[in-house]
DNA sequence: TGGGGTTGATTAAGCGGTTCATCAAAGGAA
DNA sequence: TTCCTTTGATGAACCGCTTAATCAACCCCA
């Protein structure tokens, strides 16, 4: 029922080469077209309505034209945190440029892991993993099959690439703000130390605050998860029965973990920002929807995906394999939590207004 | 340098039809395999690795196994609502157990529509939409072609499979609730008033509103948008120089939109839910992060997705394209937004809680 | 005038599966 | 013994596209 090349063929009264050789640009140089010929092939596909079986193409060029985008079923995939949206909105718009399709994957388990694998298996040009790389059986597999790959915000290992945000400037930038709003006493609540992304954000405020020397009286780290109820009760614990006194400046991992610090905080009287600032980070979109409104480091999530996607691309289009591992730029997006301590007045009134980007 | 059927077949000492009918379970009664044979293919393609290529697979029986979802760019495929990211959710979850893969789609304008429809083609056994139906030139597109398609959330059209929440239960359940506190004077921000949803929740609030009689002083629906932003602005609107009494119940069309209420409120200086209860639509993540927590209708969108994946299949293997248009029920979570009027010491004070589902 | 290069076009061999048509051998019934 | 059915198995066409190999003209230059 649908047309075909041949169809196509046979009313134009030229050959299959000379159609697919004019109607898909074709590498090789041997098939030559007339621009006589060349009109009536166009002519009769765009009367039959032809469009090219994109499968058959596949099965003769090895080629899908399609990328994998495998996401961590219990971590990312989840609805409290939009980082694969975002991720995925990026992924999708590089994609749709450079012409390529997205399939999508999780990969939820190890038993599962092999499934997703064989699954993938020829489906896909390459894909884009969003997981732990160190020792996953499907990483094992791609190399063996010799798959195309590339990695977002995880630990860049030899003869992989992996794009990654450029987290220790983050933690520095959120921190540097802090200081320079005039806080002496800061405390980071750092997710999960395990997590690659932590560490940097961690070691930009170490370093940040031993920069800042004698101006700094205190700058505590305390571990804490990334969603709101482990940030609420990481807040607890570390302050409730607090002997030290407080920290007046809060540099949180993310914007949901700041959340629930915020939050915490509001139970125990503290006005926001005046008695105790807070940036998170993310820069996700809830941070406009808090009250107050949250600073917040932005790392441009979608410009990740889009450079993974690049990455790949090249990738597949043979680039040599030797490491590649951008890493992208933060900046800081200050909102009302961050108001300076002295404004007691003005800042923070709750009130929402739309961001400036 | 991949294994292929022939090579099995050329070790295990038997045809390419014996050992595609003996590994990849076939249809076809002509080609039988004895005991002895099958062993021997069976040891071949385990020693060799064999696995076979979806896409040779594809072209030889004209399934992918892949169904396309396609998501709406502007609308819904955005950070701030948590809609398409559950709706995936559900979607790879059934996709998975029923053996198939997701492809995504974005639709952002007409041009891309057609564009869209023109990579789709072929590519996908069927697709799930999330957007406008209505004089779609993507849908035309389909219809011409015979690709079955089920879309959600939409104005179920004659001769279509589409997969719906129910709105109306949801607007009563949400409205009952709300007079079964007590409350007497109610408020409904309606979302947008062209959208399909919309309609349902607020003849739900209508309706109810209207049978409890004389029990009710007033009911009063405002448009709202589905955001944040225009939630607040809404009841500011609304309720600023008001020279009514204000409601004390307020049915919101969506989390969201909820949230940019209570903040309106909260400024206006009133106590949630003492002075003001408050009840969203969705039951987002976000509902419990919320200050205080939001009582919502749940509308299960994993479900909506698993239904979607379920019936799409079903239309694929040939079911007889009579209408069939799911309605799936709904049900209210309770939290402290809606705590009733007279307990004023419990409840609302924002502690969060896991949820218990 | 002959041979090399260029242009325009075609044929057919894949790509890696599925499956129809065909067939040999064996078993069973008349 | 003969004929029919069942079992086991195979060859080859086909799905729709790409592209290497091949070829016929034609032009140009020695």
């Amino acid at each position: 029922m649908p047309v075909t090349l041949r169809d196509v063929a046979k009313v134009a009264g030229a050959s299959v080469a000379a159609v697919s050789s004019t109607l898909n640009g074709s590498r090789s140089q041997t098939i030559r077209v007339s621009a006589d010929t060349r009109e009536r092939i166009i002519r009769a596909a765009l009367d039959l309505g032809y469009t090219a079986n994109p499968i058959a193409k596949s099965l003769a060029t090895g080629r899908t034209g399609v990328l994998g985008l495998m996401l961590p079923y219990a971590d990312a995939f989840v609805d409290q945190n939009p980082f694969s949206m975002t991720l995925m909105k990026g992924v999708m718009e590089e994609a749709i440029r450079r012409h390529a399709n997205v399939m999508l994957y999780t990969a939820s388990d190890d038993v599962s892991d092999v499934r997703a694998a064989a699954m993938v298996d020829r489906h896909v040009d390459g894909l884009i993993l969003v997981m732990p790389v160190e020792g996953s059986p499907i990483v094992h597999k791609l190399d063996h099959r010799g798959i195309p790959y590339v990695s977002i915000l995880r630990k860049p290992l030899p003869g992989t690439w992996t794009v990654n945000s450029d987290d220790y400037r983050g933690g520095r930038l959120a921190t540097r703000h802090l200081i320079e709003l005039g806080h002496r006493r800061l405390m980071h609540f750092a997710g999960d130390p395990e997590v690659v992304t932590s560490k940097g954000r961690r070691q930009g405020f170490l370093d940040e605050a031993v920069e800042a020397g004698s101006n700094i009286e205190d700058a505590e780290v305390v571990p804490s998860g990334f969603d709101y109820f482990r940030g609420y009760e990481s807040a607890r614990q570390a302050l409730q029965d607090r002997k030290k006194p407080w920290p007046t400046g809060i540099f949180a991992a993310n914007d949901l973990c700041a959340q629930g610090v915020m939050v915490f905080l509001r139970e125990m009287g503290l006005r926001l920002p005046q008695d105790v600032a807070i940036v998170g980070y993310d820069d996700t979109a809830q941070a406009e929807t808090t009250h107050p409104t949250l600073t917040s480091v932005h790392m441009g999530i979608e410009e990740i995906g889009r450079t993974a996607v690049d990455l790949l691309l090249a990738r597949i289009e043979g680039l040599p394999v030797s490491d590649v591992q951008p890493v992208l730029p933060v900046r800081l997006t200050v909102r009302e939590s961050s108001g300076t301590m002295r404004a007691n007045s003005q800042g923070g009134n709750g009130r929402p207004r739309r961001s400036k980007r």
